[in-house]
DNA sequence: ATACATAATTAGGCTCACCTAATTTTATTT
DNA sequence: AAATAAAATTAGGTGAGCCTAATTATGTAT
């Protein structure tokens, strides 16, 4: 009934439309696919007659209720198996992407609700994005990157904007993890570096690429 | 590299060659994977090609070491996943094999060796099947048919023959576990069928169907 | 040994999910 | 507005893994 590339291409779009908003473009699908523009708008095409997303020509797709659902239910699959590969299994959280592209595919309800009860029904995955419910419901998303933070500001470090490994394992060499506590000493207007003090103790200094890209909130 | 068709072939040709001894046909391996004759004669030319297996037109095929060490490295995680499933997840034992046929293609080395050290190196699955290590060597397998045993032994019950989900049911239903001890109280000549003691408790009368599926040990 | 039944192979074809090359549509410059 | 660049689509094609129908090989019965 599903297939990999259909799964695959429903999570795409939803997570190009969260990242950008409005449409999304064959090109932005072909390129995060890493997939020919041209055989994505022949797929395109096909999950549209199955009114899992809406295709104007020449313009893009969005999900339909019934496809973001899908892919909800994907990502959902994705971050519980995430938990459970760095909670249970001794994986760093900078290892377990790869492998949850894979489990997130298997197919069984009661598989993944006994997953969920197993983990004792967590908020967010190990990368601190939050886990929708089985009804794809998602607890509202309070946080915002650090770079929206002031001198003096007290927050909570919660989630990443960039995934990549180069980021997460840079942030576990410096011994900053989720949860930690961030107070705000210094901006320099400069090169927009933060000083910071992690958990009361350590002073660090923060580019601001390494900024932007951590999600905190008021603590 | 490997695909899902070619790893289920593997362990297809590895199942049968075990059940039925010597060479494989065609016709067996079409009916147990449910496809067509001359599809299987294709696929088999391929990955005889890859040297997986050792084809001889018109007669069958054995499994190479290459292919023979693949094909126990599939059912090494299926049985893994299924213990999982049962031991942390909290499924029956008839309810895993079909998930278990989905999770043993996912790809990673390093997930199967952390699941095998999070569930403690088990020896078997939830069936009694032995479940071979990292290397695709299996323990020595004293089972037998409970139907070899005669009155008066006393014997451990350790494996299914059978492991449809109707007997695994009739065993759940009759309180018979793995595990579980046997003493031979009778064997009724007219219908081969066995008075038996469960755990020194129970006293049952096991027909000669579910003898013959009944794997045990002398005890 | 011949006839018949069964098993296996060959020949030709299909769908899925991709590709390249050519063309058309849309957006941006000049 | 015309020219140019970029994005999207169309047209035609490929390999993997299956199919059916026809043919050939093998095993069994007479
Ligand atoms: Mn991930
Ligand atoms: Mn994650
Ligand atoms: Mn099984
Ligand atoms: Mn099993």
């Amino acid at each position: 009934m599903t297939s990999l590339a259909e799964e695959n291409y429903l999570k795409a779009i939803y997570k190009l439309h969260e990242k950008n908003g409005s449409m999304v473009t064959t090109s932005a699908l072909a390129e995060t696919l890493g997939i020919n523009a041209a055989s994505v708008t022949d797929f395109i095409k096909k999950i549209a007659a199955k009114k899992l997303i809406s295709y104007q020509k020449s313009k893009g797709v969005t999900l339909t209720d019934k496809g973001r659902l899908m892919a909800i239910n994907i990502i959902r699959k994705h971050r519980l198996w995430e938990v459970w590969l760095v909670n249970n299994l001794g994986f760093k959280w900078d290892e377990v992407h790869d492998i949850a592209e894979q489990l997130e595919h298997v197919v069984s309800d009661e598989l993944i609700e006994n997953l969920d009860k197993h983990l004792g029904y967590p908020k967010a995955d190990p990368h601190g994005d939050l886990i929708p419910d089985a009804k794809g419901r998602f607890a509202k998303n309070t946080s915002k990157p650090l770079t929206e933070c002031n001198p003096g500001d007290k927050v909570k470090f919660t989630g990443v904007a960039d995934h990549s490994i180069a980021f997460l394992q840079y942030l576990t060499k410096s011994n900053i993890k989720l949860g930690d506590e961030i107070n705000i000493e210094a901006v320099e207007t400069y090169d927009n570096s933060f000083q910071v003090k992690i958990n009361k103790k350590e002073t660090k200094l923060l580019s601001k690429e390494v900024v932007k890209n951590l999600l905190v909130v008021q603590a």
